[in-house]
DNA sequence: GCGTAACCCTACGCACGAGTAGGTATGCTC
DNA sequence: GAGCATACCTACTCGTGCGTAGGGTTACGC
């Protein structure tokens, strides 16, 4: 029709695992910017720089690419983690090396934390995927608080254990919100005042210093 | 056309007063379990046994209706905690009972619960109205930290504070959340592990107790 | 150098859902 | 019991955006 006349280099026609990344790296952005549904497919095309039937062939549905998006940010930050702490260091060393990874990977993947956290938790049919991938979060910590507690040689009901991890991982994600909203902050300074938080208030319940509520 | 024969009742007609409420109770209930976008005008309107020009009429635009919602169940909850705490006493029952009075809270509203903090962060047009309010609650929780120390005597950064504030208000959350999805769970009991984790850490940190990164 | 497979596009069909036009019935006031 | 405001409805328009049909072009194997 039109002939390509003064085209600049044109890096077309690059292989399918370019591509599928350079996509994903679209819908990471678009996705995390403006939420699931409000995304357009048009838009993540664009932005990737491709036609739309290309991300059809490639990633599926949007259904499937927002899973990909998932998959992709949840494995790069559960390695991120997994990779920092080994598990035969004593449990502070443990949670403080898996914080400064965490809060090092929202640092520097801040698209892929919006996604994961902000995103997928209101949608659905991503709920269930994200509840378990914070499950596994949780356990993790419970179990480095229970194995504290064997070493000590005291012992807690399963729930109460299942509480506090909650209740730590929920301080983690509020404060890397509170990283991504703050883009001068250091992840390293930020670990530190989490361990501050969470570290201090567990050794306490460790050693059995626990809160009772005073007469109404 | 067909002559009302053997209608029921049919208690239609009611005040504009009740019918908004009904409407803001669907909306509650549809945005809750579908999120803003999935949520259809229809099945709001089907839901409140009312037609969609109704909720147009009376609540306006989807958006608008969406921040009433988000106008209602806010200061409802607002007005629990703050009804519960009052300013003369010491921190750590202040804290204990606006935790008790929170839990409490969700217990009742699970629906308003899930609107407020797990659909309304990830959307753009409301993300601000509700960060708002998060800030507000930050705010007041740094507030008692804050005089808590200061009549120890002691003194610490301000973003030390909010820092702090944030992670207990994290965790906070977090704990709704799970209260949320375990229906059995006791909000006071819930409320009682909360101040265990908070207190016990925030009570180290007020007494100069401060945690420093290992070597490496 | 020629076939073939992989890459890539423009241009559409189609469904769903927000918002409205225009009209009907009911209760309240005087 | 006439008039009027308010509650209420059915049935539409129209934009937006998912997903695809069908066809073009470039590189790589042989």
């Amino acid at each position: 029709m039109l002939a390509r006349v003064s085209s600049a280099p044109t890096f077309r026609r690059l292989p399918r695992a370019v591509r599928e990344q350079q996509m994903l790296d679209a819908a990471v952005k678009v996705f995390s910017r403006r939420g699931f549904h409000a995304a357009s497919m048009d838009e993540i095309a664009e932005d990737a720089g491709i036609s739309k039937p290309m991300v059809y062939a490639y990633l599926g549905t949007k259904e499937e690419l927002f899973v990909a998006c998932l998959h992709r940010e949840g494995t790069r930050m559960m390695h991120a983690i997994a990779g920092a702490a080994a598990p035969d260091l004593p449990a502070d060393v443990r949670l403080w090396r898996g914080l400064r990874a965490f809060f090092g990977f929202v640092g520097a993947h801040r698209d892929g934390w919006a996604v994961l956290y902000r995103q997928a938790r209101g949608e659905q049919p991503f709920a269930g995927e994200l509840a378990a991938m914070r499950a596994r979060l949780v356990e993790v910590v419970a179990g480095m608080l229970d194995h504290a507690l064997r070493t000590e040689g005291r012992q807690v009901g399963e729930t109460d254990l299942e509480v506090v991890a909650y209740a730590l991982v929920g301080a983690t994600e509020s404060l890397a919100d509170w990283l991504a909203d703050h883009p001068e902050a250091d992840p390293e300074k930020t670990a530190t005042r989490m361990m501050n938080v969470a570290w201090q208030g567990a050794a306490q319940l460790l050693h059995g210093e626990t809160w009772r509520p005073p007469a109404v």
